[in-house]
DNA sequence: AGGTTAAGCGCG
DNA sequence: AAAGCGCGCTTAACCT
């Protein structure tokens, strides 16, 4: 094959190509101040280029080739026949943990090309692979944190968070609640606990700065413990220097207080999200514990072979699948009692794909 | 030859 | 000025 004329994964080269050669416009630039060429822009460029379209192609297929499909199959240990992560126990600030050498935390699932990498994660012979994931944990914790009446009530009443939230914002029936509504409700459920400005939330919607105002207007109206909550957690990390988690874990903010504005506001951000995605990691630490020592006890061959945040995967042998299936979600939702459920959903198959 | 930074993107 | 949290990996570009 005769190549381009250009390097394509070259940021600086494509940049020449798309702005300066073929005159496409600038639509933001990087830190350094060179036009961008990053997802945001090329989808940006597409709707009104052919190109870009065929250049996000390119990437997303070229990431999965060179970070999966090429990579993984070289990391398997020969003695094992497996590939083998390391996990890293102090390494994130909010108690996650991290996963190299290979990471196996960002293995594809949001697309079909990537789960057909997720699909190659299977089970040895007379084995199964079962997944089970925490539902809506952070979203639970903020719910505990803030003690918010809404937010408790629709998880009591085990509702479809994001169809609640959008209920309440646009003041319609939970059956009424329209897909885009939902959307709306779902970027600004996860907008709020990223600690995201008004200005964030519009960039993200693709509405005016104004339209989000009311739907954070609303929110917060809505549910004023949640707001409170945030207040009091900026106020804490201001004059304590440091935000908790339920269980005590500590995340230090010495920026908390600084002078530049950027700075202070990015560490009021982190303050805001730390207890809950450290709450979050505290929770399935526990989960971890629990579920090896009912192992353990029973004596089975089952084995946790990942975690993945909210997420735990096991290589369980057929005979033991239905007791697993049925312990697995109690053992992780009873190890703490919050004032929400907290609940687990399983799955089994022969790939971790199935799984899922 | 080897290390670091920038840009970009995979996941929760 | 910047505008959404936490990670790790790949490639290109630049540095010692």
């Amino acid at each position: 094959m005769a190549g381009l004329p250009f390097n394509l994964n070259s940021p600086k080269q494509l940049g020449e190509v798309l702005f300066q050669k073929l005159k496409l416009p600038v639509v933001k630039k990087t830190p350094s101040g060179t036009p961008s060429t990053d997802e945001e822009v090329l989808q940006k460029l597409a709707e009104d280029y052919p190109l870009p379209k065929l250049l996000l192609d390119y990437r997303s297929l070229s990431k999965l080739k060179s970070t999966y499909t090429d990579k993984l199959p070289r990391m398997v240990n020969p003695s094992t026949g497996r590939v083998h992560t390391n996990y890293g126990q102090a390494i994130a600030v909010t108690g996650r943990l991290s996963s190299n050498d290979p990471n196996l935390q960002n293995i594809p699932v949001r697309t079909a090309e990537g789960r057909r990498i997720r699909e190659a994660f299977i089970a040895s012979p007379g084995n199964v692979i079962v997944s089970a994931d925490y539902s809506q944990i952070e979203l639970r914790i903020m719910a505990h944190l803030s003690g918010d009446e809404g937010m408790l009530r629709a998880f009591a009443a085990g509702e479809d968070i994001h169809r609640a939230t959008a209920s309440e914002i646009f003041g319609v029936p939970l059956a009424e609640v329209s897909g885009e509504q939902r959307r709306y409700a779902k970027v600004i459920n996860f907008g709020l606990m990223y600690g995201m400005s008004v200005f964030g939330l519009a960039g993200n919607l693709g509405v005016e700065r104004a339209a989000a105002q009311m739907y954070m207007d609303k929110y917060f109206q809505r549910f004023a413990g949640v707001r409170q909550f945030m207040d009091d957690v900026r106020q804490q990390a201001k004059s304590q220097g440091f935000v908790e988690t339920v269980f005590g874990r500590r995340l230090w903010l010495p920026e908390i207080n600084s002078p530049n504005g950027p700075r202070r506001q990015a560490a009021e951000r982190a303050a805001i999200n730390a207890p809950m995605q450290g709450t979050a990691a505290d929770l399935i630490k526990l989960a971890m514990i629990a579920v090896q020592g009912w192992l353990d006890v029973h004596q089975l061959a089952s084995r946790m072979v990942m975690q993945v945040h909210d997420e735990l995967v096991l290589e369980v042998p057929d005979n033991e699948l239905s007791l697993v299936k049925q312990e697995l979600p109690s053992l992780m939702a009873g190890v703490a009692q919050l004032k929400v459920p907290l609940v687990a959903e399983v799955g089994a198959g022969s790939n971790w794909e199935e799984a899922h």
